[in-house]
DNA sequence: GCACTTTGCGCAATCGGTTGTTCTATATCC
DNA sequence: GGATATAGAACAACCGATTGCGCAAAGTGC
């Protein structure tokens, strides 16, 4: 581990060790305007053996930039959603970094943007990405009234809104396709918060698929706004009763709830009901039977909204909705 | 929602329309320095009316500061941990935004410390927390080496270090004696990553507990780095055939994975065996029986943490270690 | 009422960079 | 070889704040 046996170094003790101006060096490093090619390499060659590093700060200044990005991560998610948004921030992260970016966090309360508007008040951030997203969104609201470059991760409803999302309604309508192909005709749906627009989404491919097969909708097997254990019980019971021969649950800790009922009822999967669930999160990852589920690549998820504020901070034309692709994992439970 | 009609004010600006000087103006906001009663009240209430902000930028270039504060998330963290991490989170961000600080986040992986190095040489930070620490953590080496101020969320072994943690320790020294004090002598213990620091110290409180009741430690009925939900089965199976009365979890993962066992094996929880486990979170919520547990103010942590931080970063003196709170929350699993 | 302190405020330097302009030495053209 | 273009580097203004210093006006003591 190096020590810093010295003061930082600034770009004027640079120049005078060189004996050249600081516009030189600034040139030598950012490598736009004249410059000699010796002269550069001179610098660069320098402030590498130095360890010289700019300061972010007067750069800044200078450009009015601050080479930081908020971001938005609601407050109050639920544990299933939390290795989601983890895993995107890191493709959030990596990302940034790569262009020199910092991550400025903050939290969301749905009914408060205070810290939104310190953020951009206080000219801490040339964009801002936002996690999730309400159907009345006054983050949303606010960011337009200010004109700062921003994305959401996942949909709005919202058409101004540049947004990056997964194909959440051509993943669910493939799953449920695969599943009516092999035969199962009853297919029982539970989880997700109707208010969401990724339930929506998936709702509306469930009903394609549905459509596509030629198989009438029943909606007695579906269900959704269940989150508590002992609802989901219930709608269990329902569904057995129903005697649906499928089960599709929309997110895994919904999913565990589930297995753990059919247990307790002596219903063996997939052999006597099939199953299948959203995410391919941890929580189920040792599950016997292993579980078919739908996996979307949230690390991409962030890597692309990054990388689709940095090109709107530049000013560049992008892409008004970006949908990524996801894949249909089948594993036991559905054999 | 108003809308941003000008562009942003600049210092020069107000002082212009005032007809005084920037210093004026600076020192009307700042409140340092000689400024009469009459102008500064008049600076403060037009800045007021027409919502200028300072820019944070330059106020920290001039000051040498950057008003942020970088927090290192640690990458790869559990699901169980991820409440955990997220609520200490949100303790510091209130925190350091009331002190118009921001967040800088960053994750980082155990062998590299890259992003915090260039958070640090690219003059991005006044300070660090600490998320996790390892026994050999090079995080720390790097920043002592830096003479940053920064602070560690969990205890080191490093005297030099600030830190900040929940007394682990005597949380499961306590819960261990109240489970001795219910006539129960083989409290087998399971779960816990060895080179984290705070697994040794709750191993350090359990050890306590049994020297202070006068009853002889088994090493056989200790289980620690078992993560994989089949080594926990394993560990399960060998804690039942070593006839322990009750089981401790070191975690809330690791504890679902043991009822489940458990219950897999027919034996039922409490009567045939007590069962406890740590952090109090959202996974074991709706378990039957209620589960008996060490419940720790992740919140407090962060706001402690980041207090702290502040007060070195003004180069305060700071107690060394600071030990939080815990609370035993008995409940039906122990009964 | 005079010398001295205090108060209020402006001037200008500074923080560490970027960038438009100017100047000079060299290269290019015919 | 003289006029012209051009490359390379220095100069200086600027980004938007803070802050030490100086100066005039007001306040204080005897």
């Amino acid at each position: 581990m190096e020590q810093s046996n010295e003061k930082k170094l600034t770009i004027s003790d640079v120049a005078e060790a060189l004996g050249v101006s600081k516009s030189t060096v600034s040139r030598a490093i950012s490598g736009k305007g004249r410059i000699g090619k010796t002269t550069r390499e001179r610098v660069l060659t320098y402030i590498e053996k130095h360890n010289y590093k700019p300061n972010v700060l007067a750069k800044g200044l200078a450009q009015l930039k601050t080479y930081n990005i908020g971001v938005m991560l609601p407050e109050d998610y639920s544990v299933v959603d939390l290795p989601f948004f983890q895993t995107c921030l890191i493709g959030i992260e990596e990302t940034a970094v790569s262009m020199d970016y910092d991550i400025l966090l903050t939290m969301s309360r749905e009914s408060d943007c205070g810290q939104l508007v310190r953020m951009v008040e206080n000219h801490k951030v040339d964009g801002i990405v936002l996690m999730r997203t309400f159907t009345k969104d006054i983050h949303i609201e606010y960011l337009k009234s200010q004109g700062i470059p921003f994305v959401t991760v996942g949909s709005t409803n919202d058409q101004d809104v540049v947004q990056v999302d997964n194909d959440h309604k051509n993943a669910c309508r493939e799953l449920i396709s695969i599943l009516l192909m092999k035969k199962l005709s009853r297919i029982g749906l539970i989880g997700g918060i109707e208010s969401h627009v990724v339930t929506q989404n998936r709702l509306k491919g469930y009903i394609e698929a549905h459509k596509e097969a030629g198989i009438a909708l029943n909606q007695d097997i579906v269900f959704v706004n269940v989150e508590k254990e002992i609802m989901i019980q219930r709608a269990v019971e329902k569904l057995l009763q129903e005697q649906v021969d499928c089960i599709v649950c929309l997110d895994d800790a919904v999913c565990m709830h589930v297995l753990n009922k059919l247990r307790k009822e002596h219903i063996s999967v997939p052999k006597q009901m099939k199953v299948a669930s959203f995410y391919d999160s941890s929580i189920l990852e040792n599950n016997l039977p292993s579980i078919t589920s739908l996996s979307f690549n949230a690390r991409e998820l962030g890597t692309v909204a990054c990388k689709t504020l940095m090109e709107l901070i530049e000013g560049n034309a992008v892409k008004q909705r970006t949908l990524l692709g996801y894949e249909v994992i089948l594993k036991e439970s559905t054999m």
